[in-house]
DNA sequence: CGACGGGACGC
DNA sequence: CGACGGGACGC
């Protein structure tokens, strides 16, 4: 595009995060810029001209950093007359350049992600994980026809790719969140075959199959891209900040399938100090658009308001979808860091046992306790310490804990609550079918001080057998690693 | 004794 | 109707 610095620039990296619009053919890439800019961190712009004459062919392209924002540039752009007199553009997702079809990317294939969910998950506990998102037209869990178990897998239906493309980009990674291949059943999936580079259908941005986004070479250099810097990916062994993987701004942006006024949404946001811009966004007619920007003068404010008013019913019946914007911000500096930090850890209290939406109370983010529900479920003779929290899923394992339950393994949440009171449990993962499980830790010492303190004991009527995990499997080829 | 990172929908 | 250019990392 006119203005990428040289960089491997072939494929739609994220994918879907590029537009095709078809466009008056004296819409030049400047005004093109200019109206699409508002969306998100546009990377480049392109119009097609004629080789000889140099004029446009009416054909153009936006590439964002984020299939978010090339979504909602859509959905707020398709139509719209951008200079008095000429023809409505036309604003599609732009087909992957590896891609011959020339059908348009409709709808129906960006709304709708598949996700894999534990086992114990009904379709209301997957709404109510993926309305935060957007609104939901439908949720799916596959299941065993015959005996009705879950099989683990679900689809979300989404009503807008705006909806789905911020699912799969801030859901926990856990989920594994994807694009839903359409419903044909000729699944041709050429691209999997031979070394083909990423599929632009095989990952959805940055959430699914791709692994993380780490700084490739080349592309944090470039200064005339100041958003282009994702979050530097410090080696953090606990506490990971960015526990979502969607960046913290101050910007955010609400989207309602209500009406609601500038006013409405002003007082709202305005309930969290700090706010010092609120805008709705508006077609051609003066009508909302269902989308709001705000912006607050500090990370720590936007961060609370995401967290409180995201998934927030207002009014009563109609959930609010709040999202990060990129703001442009140097968020590298130690500063931003150190804020970020700040604020996430403030947040993590809220977001270990389950969704922090809290209907209630507006009230500054409390300090942040163990919790303390559950206080007669673990019958034992060990004396245990207290709860600790969890550790972030992504956060790299320093040890493995390898345990084997007799006469029949313990249930998951029993195991969570028991082995993360030596610290830094990151997580809990019992083998199908088995009787045996590992558990996760961040912390060498605290795996050890849960193996010294539990071997041999017995909980619930279920002895255990703690000991030092072997070295997992040798990964497939699939997917590389992160750590 | 007891070993593990995976993915698809009855229209 | 409306689908893909220009330029070339360099330690």
């Amino acid at each position: 595009m006119e203005d990428l610095p040289a960089k491997q620039e072939n494929l739609d990296d994220p994918p879907n995060s590029r537009l095709f619009a078809v466009t008056s053919r004296s819409l030049t890439e400047e005004q093109l810029r200019e109206s699409f800019a508002v969306f998100g961190d546009v990377q480049g712009v392109w119009v097609v001209k004629d080789k000889q004459t140099k004029e446009s062919k009416g054909i153009s392209y936006v590439k964002f950093s984020k299939s978010s924002q090339a979504c909602t540039a859509m959905e707020e752009m398709h139509g719209k007359v951008l200079v008095e007199g000429t023809k409505p553009i036309k604003v599609f997702i732009a087909q992957s350049r590896s891609s011959n079809r020339h059908r348009d990317v409709e709808d129906e294939e960006l709304t709708r992600i598949f996700v894999m969910i534990p086992k114990t998950f009904s379709e209301e506990d997957l709404k109510d994980t993926f309305k935060e998102y957007g609104d939901i037209e439908y949720c799916v869990i596959i299941k065993n026809k015959f005996t009705g178990e879950s099989k683990g897998l679900g689809y979300v239906r989404y009503y807008k790719p705006s909806q789905a493309a911020f699912a799969i980009e801030n859901c926990d990674k856990s989920y594994r969140a994807i694009l839903a291949e359409p419903r044909s059943k000729a699944n041709v999936t050429e691209e999997y075959s031979g070394g083909a580079p990423r599929g632009d259908y095989s990952g959805g941005g940055g959430g699914g199959g791709g692994g993380e986004e780490e700084e490739e070479e080349g592309g944090v250099q470039d200064s005339t891209n100041q958003y282009a810097f994702p979050m530097a990916p410090e080696p953090v062994n606990y506490q990971q900040i960015d526990y979502r993987s969607g960046d913290f701004t101050r910007c955010l942006m609400v989207s309602t399938r209500a009406a609601l006024t500038q006013e409405q949404i002003f007082a709202l946001f305005d309930l969290i100090p700090g706010m010092e811009y609120c805008e709705l966004q508006r077609d051609a007619y003066g009508l909302s658009k269902g989308h709001a920007l705000i912006r607050y003068s500090n990370l720590g404010s936007a961060v609370y308001a995401k967290d409180k008013l995201n998934g927030f019913e207002f009014p009563p019946g109609n959930r609010l979808g709040v999202s990060y914007v990129d703001d442009g911000e140097d968020r590298s500096s130690p500063v931003g860091r150190m804020a970020m930090q700040f604020v996430a850890t403030q947040m993590m209290s809220s977001a270990w046992n389950g969704p922090s939406n809290n209907q209630q109370g507006m009230k500054p983010p409390p300090p942040s306790y163990p919790p303390v529900s559950n206080m007669q479920r673990i019958q034992t003779d060990v004396s245990l310490p207290p709860l600790k929290k969890l550790f972030p899923p992504d956060t790299k394992a320093k040890e493995r804990l390898f345990v084997v339950f007799s006469p029949s393994p313990l249930p998951h949440d029993v195991l969570e609550d028991v082995f993360c009171r030596f610290g830094s449990l990151i997580e809990v993962h019992l083998v199908p079918l088995r009787k045996v499980g590992y558990m996760k830790y961040a912390d060498k010492q605290c795996a050890d001080d849960a193996l010294a303190a539990l071997h041999g004991r017995i909980v619930n009527g279920v002895k255990l057998k703690v000991m030092l995990a072997d070295p997992p499997r040798e990964e497939s080829h699939k997917r590389p690693r992160t750590y």
